[in-house]
DNA sequence: CCATGTTGTTTGTTATAACAAACAACAAAA
DNA sequence: TTTTGTTGTTTGTTATAACAAACAACATGG
């Protein structure tokens, strides 16, 4: 039987913020080193601070928001080091997740879908679509770590994702346009179609860990991670 | 210049709230299924309800609590499927900063700190002590994942940890006195000592799967775990 | 006896106000 | 000129009240 009737679902306030500050961050909207005011954000959002409270609770929880004096919080601004830890832990977790992914089976029209999204991101790099192409390219990842068919695996993963947020739109310019990675993708997925285990995680950890280098090149003395002024 | 003066620090209402909720998930002194009812928590903490709408928020966002209908926070109760999810990922984490952590040189203070704390947690299973065992067991483990210098490595394994805490107590009757896991300890210390990155990870993993194996056993027809009854 | 409607209670959500700590600007004194 | 004290503003924290949805108990009608 289908449903005849939409569901209703009033979603709560707090919810619709925090999809857009988690949006934001990830799309690297916001400058890093930027404090979020709870009142500034509650206008922005025209309600009241309490919504706007259990937000960023909720984003600070997560490591997403670092919380500096007084409890404030700040869009993070990734150094060196973290960097480096980041790129050890997503390692670690993504490359077990498309290991997994090789160990089982799996229905053609996903892996179709698959491979034509990676048709598109290459012709979205040709036309210099570079947001649109970053959308596609962080739902190809998500596609493999999904075909692990460990939720947790995957939640983790994305927290990892939301922290290098900020910083992830720095890479845009220069490094997608290269074809950086693109083998990598291909080769990954055909290492999982094959049921390659060690290549699928080979290829993954290569494709972040070559992404991590290129980003550490970009630290300034201080061990800051800047946007590159061209 | 040693500061003279001790720092102001008036931690807020709700951290205090986060904390004590987090302990005592950590220890499993909730059952399994309870809801926790943010005006009863409230009543409990003596302050009103906003502060620990703040922390449950928190605990929600990491992950540690699962949120029912109506937004509702309930004491997650694992599934087999989810005890699997969470070993996997387990796995891959400790393994990680297990081998990190061998990868690295210490200093003896601190190697000699967890020798002297494997010695108490054998003396304290033998005086059937097994409260302040599992405190003991915790400190050994994450003392180890610190050596691998990466403080987010620490931090997601912990995370991971809370997921398992109410279901870890059930643990501690039978698994603990057996010995169980007390070689591979061992074992997983002297490698770290000797730099064997590869035998530390081995280790690590074989006692967490382990114990997952046993833990595994005391699903129902459901799939859902429950506390032995004897 | 069962189905249905009503009502009261419980519970999360949101807005608002009062509060305290921190910060910035400015003024006054050395 | 520099330092110090004051003041006003900003900002997170907490309590409280009003609100709406969900649930349970009970009553009512078939």
């Amino acid at each position: 039987m289908t449903t005849a009737l939409k569901r209703i679902e009033r979603e709560p306030l707090w919810d619709l913020a925090h999809a857009q500050l988690r949006d934001a961050l990830l799309a690297g909207r916001f400058e890093p080193g930027t404090v979020l005011t709870l009142r500034s954000l509650a206008e922005s959002f025209g309600t009241s601070i309490t919504p706007v409270r259990d937000a960023v609770t909720r984003l600070v929880a997560q490591g997403v928001l670092q919380q500096g004096p007084r409890n404030s919080a700040i869009v993070p601004n990734l150094s060196r080091k973290e960097l480096a830890d980041l790129t050890v832990v997503r390692c670690a977790l993504e490359g077990r997740a498309a290991r997994e992914a090789a160990l089982q089976r799996h229905d053609d029209a996903t892996l179709r879908r698959l491979e034509e999204r990676l048709a598109t991101m290459q012709s979205l790099i040709q036309a210099r679509k570079l947001e649109s192409y970053l959308e596609h390219h962080r739902k190809f990842h998500f596609g493999i770590y999904a075909m692990s068919g460990i939720p947790l695996m995957v939640e983790t993963i994305e927290n990892m994702w939301l922290r290098c947020g900020p910083v992830l739109s720095f890479v845009i310019p220069e490094y997608v346009v290269l074809l950086k990675g693109w083998d990598h993708h291909t080769a990954a997925l055909k290492a999982i179609m094959a049921g390659d285990a060690d290549g699928a995680e080979r290829e993954i950890v290569a494709d972040i860990s070559e992404a991590a280098h290129y980003l550490a090149g970009l630290a300034d003395s201080t061990g800051q991670l800047k946007r590159p002024s061209g």
